[in-house]
DNA sequence: AAAAAAC
C-alpha cells in the first residue's frame, strides 16, 4: 500500500472517530466526562495538567472492566488536553506530521528550563518520516486513528500551551531563583558560616581528603587506595581494551593461550584469586606490589574465568563438536573480568552523612529532600575520591543510588574549584555526564538538576530525537553541566555549538555499555574533546560507572583515566539480592499467552522483548487483553517514549513492553515484576534488565521465559550472573504461571 | 542479529 493511500485510510478513520464522537469531554461540564471513580485504588496520585496531558486514552477500545474506572474521567481530560492516545498509536502521526507532536510534550518539560522541548520537525531521526514502520500494518491501523484524533486536540491546545511559556520559563526561573539561597553572592559568605559550625567544613575539607581518610570510619578503604599501584585500572594491555566492543570476545580461550605471553602467571591466578582473593586486603596489597611492572595489567580481576570456561563446556557438546573448537559466535555470553575494587562494607557507612563525606550544606538538603537522607554504601564509597580529585570506577548494583554518587560530588566540586564563575553567558560547561539511552540521560538530569540548582549551578540535556533550538539556546546563555547521549553531544561538538574544552569532571554512566561497539568511538571523541587539566592545574576528572563494571571499559580507562580508584559495594551478590529469578520453559507458540497470563497481575511490569517489533506486538496484544499496557523502544519518537515511560512511571499503565533500551538504568518506583519475553544477550543484560525490580531494596521477581531449545543458553546466562535458577516447564493456565503473575 | 545513539 502507498503511504498516500494509508494517508486516506487514516483520515477515513479519523472521520468515523470523530462521528463518534470518542475524544472526550474535558470537564464536568462537558458531555461524555465521567469523574473517576474514588473506590478505585490509584497508584499514583498526581494530575496535574502535564499528567493528564500524558494520559492515555483509549477510547476506540472498547472499556475493559478492570481499567474503566480510572480511565473513564481522566481519559477523556487527556484527549482534549493532550493529543494521543495509545502510545503506539502516535506513531504514525508523528512520522507523518514530522514530530510535530512533540513540541507539546509536557514529560519533558518538568519545568526544566532548558528541556528540549521544542519539536522540530520531523521528529525523532529515528523515526524518521520514511523509515520503514517496522511493524505491520494491522497494528498499526487502528493506532493511527488514535493519533489522528488526538492530534487535533493538539492543535487546540497548542497556541495557549507553552510554546511561549516555555521559553519564557527558562529566564523567568533564574530570576526566581537567584534571590534565593542559590545566589552566589549570598553564597559565599553563608558558606563560611555554616560551614564554619560543622564538623568538615570545606577549608578542612581539601586538606581532609588524605588525611581523613584514614580516620573515617566507613572508609576501609584507605589503606589501599592509597598505595594501589595497580588500581590503574589500565587495560592490561591494549589488547584487552582494543577488544572493546566486539573484542570481548577476544578472550576466549584461543585467545587466552596467546595472552599468557604477557602473564605466565596468570592461568593459575584464575582459581587462586577469584573469591578470597577479592575482599581480602592482605591480600590485595601483597598482589599489588608484587609487579611492578605490570600495574597495568594487573588491574583486572581474571577471577571469572573459570566459569567462562565451563560455559563454553557446554557449548561444545551442543553443536556436537566435541571435537572441534569452539567457534567464536557472538550470541555467546562472554563474561570479562571484573575489576579489582575496594569494598565497602554496608554496615561501615551507618551513621555517615553526607556531609561526614565532604558533601556542602545546600547539596545535603537537597539530597535530603529528594529522599537521600544518609548515604548509600556506593555513595559513601566514592563520594570522598571524588571530591579529592580522582579518577573513579565505580561499581554498585542496580538501584543502589549509583547517580548520586557521583552527581552529589561533581557539583560539589564544580562548586569548589569554580568558584567566582558567576553565571556568565555562553560560558562553557564544565562537567559532561553520559548515558546510554535518552530516558537516562533524563532521568539522570532530573536528579543531578536540583542538586546543581541548590548552589547556583544550571544544567541541560543534550540528547538526539528532539529538535536542536532549545538546546543550542541553552548553551548559548550558558550552563554548567551537560547531561546527555554520545549522539547528539558529538553532533553539537562538531558544529561548534557546544565547547567541551573546559569540562573538568566527565561522567559515563553504564560505563561498560558505553564501550560498546558503536558507542565507543563516540565516547572516545568526546572525552578527547575535554579539558585535560582543570584552571588550577590539577588533572580533570572521569567518574565510570555501572553495576557491571568489568574490563570492557579496559581501554577507555588506559586512554584517559589516571590511577583511578576502583570501588563496588561488599556483599551485592545474588544471595543478597532481593529478586526472586525464575525460569519458565514454554512452547515457542504457547509463550505469548503465557505472557499474556504474566502480566494480568496488578503489580508494575515490564517486559522486555528482543525486537522492537515484538515490544510492539506484544504491548497491543496486552491491550487487547484489556490489560493496561504500553511499549517503549527505538521505533517510537522521542515524545512517545518519554511519554510511554511517564505512564509506567505514574501508573497509569501496568505493564511496559520494551526493548533494552529500557535494560539499563530507568528508575521506576515499585515495578514487581519483570519478564524477559526473550532471552536476554548476555548476563549483563540478565542483569540489567532484572534489575529495573528490586530497587533499593524492594522485592521483585523477574520471569524469563525460554524455549525448549534455548535451555542452555539461559543456563549460561544464569551462571555468569551468578543467579540460581530452576528452570520450570510451563504452559498456559499452569499454576505456576497464576502464582508469579500475582505477586 | 538487535538495540542504542545524530540527522
Amino acid at each position: 500500500m502507498a503511504p498516500y493511500d494509508k494517508g486516506a485510510r487514516q483520515r477515513a478513520d479519523d472521520r468515523v472517530r470523530h462521528a463518534n464522537g470518542t475524544p472526550a469531554a474535558r470537564s464536568s461540564k462537558h458531555r461524555g466526562y465521567r469523574a473517576a471513580d474514588p473506590s478505585q485504588p490509584r497508584q499514583k496520585q498526581r494530575w496535574d495538567a502535564e499528567e493528564r496531558r500524558g494520559r492515555s486514552a483509549q477510547g476506540e477500545r472498547p472499556a475493559r472492566p478492570n481499567w474503566e474506572p480510572r480511565d473513564g474521567g481522566q481519559r477523556r481530560d487527556d484527549r482534549g488536553g493532550r493529543g494521543y492516545d495509545r502510545d503506539r498509536g502516535g506513531r504514525g502521526f508523528d512520522r507523518d506530521r514530522g514530530g510535530r507532536g512533540f513540541d507539546r510534550d509536557a514529560p519533558y518539560s518538568h519545568g526544566r528550563p532548558d528541556a528540549p522541548q521544542a519539536p522540530r520537525r520531523a521528529g525523532t531521526g529515528s523515526q524518521g518520516p520514511s523509515a520503514p514502520r517496522r511493524f505491520d500494518r494491522d497494528d498499526r491501523a487502528p493506532r493511527r486513528d488514535d493519533d489522528r484524533g488526538a492530534r487535533r486536540f493538539d492543535r487546540d491546545d497548542r497556541p495557549q500551551r507553552r510554546s511561549f511559556d516555555r521559553d519564557d520559563r527558562a529566564p523567568r526561573r533564574d530570576d526566581d531563583r537567584a534571590p534565593r539561597r542559590f545566589d552566589r553572592d549570598d553564597r559565599a559568605p553563608r558558606r563560611d558560616d555554616d560551614r564554619g559550625a560543622r564538623r568538615f567544613d570545606r577549608d578542612d575539607r581539601a586538606p581532609r581528603r588524605d588525611d581523613d581518610r584514614g580516620a573515617r570510619r566507613f572508609d576501609r578503604d584507605a589503606p589501599y587506595s592509597h598505595g594501589r599501584p595497580d588500581a590503574s585500572q589500565a587495560p592490561r594491555r591494549a589488547g584487552t581494551g582494543s577488544q572493546g566492543p566486539s573484542a570481548p570476545r577476544r578472550f576466549d580461550r584461543d585467545d587466552r593461550g596467546a595472552r599468557r605471553f604477557d602473564r605466565d602467571e596468570r592461568a593459575p591466578r584464575r582459581d587462586d584469586d577469584r573469591a578470597p582473593r577479592r575482599f581480602d586486603r592482605d591480600d590485595r596489597g601483597a598482589r599489588r606490589f608484587d609487579r611492578d611492572d605490570r600495574p597495568q595489567r594487573r588491574s583486572f580481576d581474571r577471577d571469572d574465568r573459570p566459569q567462562r570456561r565451563s560455559f563454553d563446556d557446554d557449548r561444545a557438546p551442543r553443536r556436537d563438536r566435541e571435537d572441534a573448537r569452539p567457534a567464536y559466535v557472538p550470541a555467546d555470553d562472554v563474561k570479562l573480568e571484573k575489576l579489582q575494587a575496594e569494598a565497602t562494607v554496608a554496615a561501615d557507612v551507618e551513621g555517615v552523612t553526607f556531609a561526614d563525606l565532604g558533601i556542602g550544606g545546600n547539596i545535603s538538603r537537597t539530597l535530603a529532600e529528594m529522599g537521600a537522607t544518609s548515604p548509600f554504601p556506593i555513595q559513601a564509597a566514592t563520594i570522598p575520591d571524588v571530591l579529592s580529585g580522582k579518577d573513579v570506577l565505580g561499581r554498585g548494583r542496580t538501584g543502589s543510588g549509583k547517580t548520586i554518587a557521583f552527581g552529589a560530588p561533581l557539583v560539589e566540586k564544580l562548586m569548589e574549584h569554580g568558584g567566582g564563575t558567576k553565571r556568565r553567558m555562553g560560558r562553557a560547561p564544565r562537567a559532561l555526564i553520559l548515558a546510554p539511552t535518552r530516558e537516562l540521560a533524563l532521568q539522570i538530569d532530573r536528579t543531578v538538576q536540583p542538586i546543581a540548582r541548590s548552589v547556583g549551578l544550571f544544567t541541560t540535556q543534550i540528547y538526539g530525537g528532539v529538535p536542536y533550538g532549545r538546546q543550542e539556546g541553552a548553551l548559548e546563555r550558558g550552563v554548567d553541566i551537560i547531561v546527555g547521549t554520545p549522539g547528539r553531544v558529538q553532533d553539537l561538538m562538531n558544529k561548534g555549538k557546544l565547547d567541551l574544552s573546559e569540562v573538568v569532571v566527565s561522567v559515563l554512566d553504564e560505563a561498560d555499555h558505553m564501550c560498546d561497539l558503536g558507542f565507543l568511538e563516540p565516547v572516545r571523541e568526546i572525552l578527547s574533546a575535554t579539558a585535560e587539566v582543570t584552571p588550577q592545574g590539577d588533572r580533570a576528572q572521569k567518574l565510570l560507572f555501572s553495576a557491571t563494571l568489568d574490563a570492557q571499559v579496559a581501554s577507555l580507562v588506559s586512554e584517559f583515566l589516571h590511577e583511578p580508584s576502583v570501588h563496588e559495594v561488599a556483599g551485592e551478590d545474588q544471595a543478597s539480592s532481593t529478586i526472586d529469578h525464575r525460569v519458565l520453559v514454554v512452547e515457542q507458540r504457547q509463550k505469548d499467552q503465557v505472557l499474556e497470563e504474566l502480566v494480568a497481575g496488578d503489580g508494575k511490569t515490564i517486559v522486555f522483548a528482543r525486537t522492537r517489533a515484538y515490544a510492539e506486538r506484544l504491548a497491543d496484544q496486552f491491550e487487547d487483553a484489556g490489560i493496561r499496557a504500553t511499549s517503549l523502544h527505538g521505533d517510537l519518537n522521542q515524545s512517545r517514549r518519554t511519554r510511554n515511560l511517564q505512564l509506567l512511571t505514574s501508573g497509569r499503565v501496568n505493564v511496559l513492553v520494551a526493548t533494552d533500551v529500557a535494560a539499563r538504568g530507568i528508575h521506576v518506583d515499585d515495578v514487581s515484576l519483570v519478564v524477559q519475553a526473550d532471552a536476554p544477550d548476555d548476563y549483563k543484560a540478565y542483569l540489567h534488565r532484572s534489575g529495573r525490580t528490586g530497587r533499593a531494596g524492594k522485592e521483585g521477581t523477574v520471569v524469563t521465559l525460554v524455549p525448549r531449545g534455548r535451555r542452555r543458553k539461559i543456563e549460561g546466562i544464569l551462571e555468569n550472573a551468578e543467579i540460581e535458577a530452576e528452570l520450570v516447564d510451563a504452559a498456559p493456565g499452569d499454576g505456576i504461571v497464576a502464582e508469579l503473575a500475582a505477586r
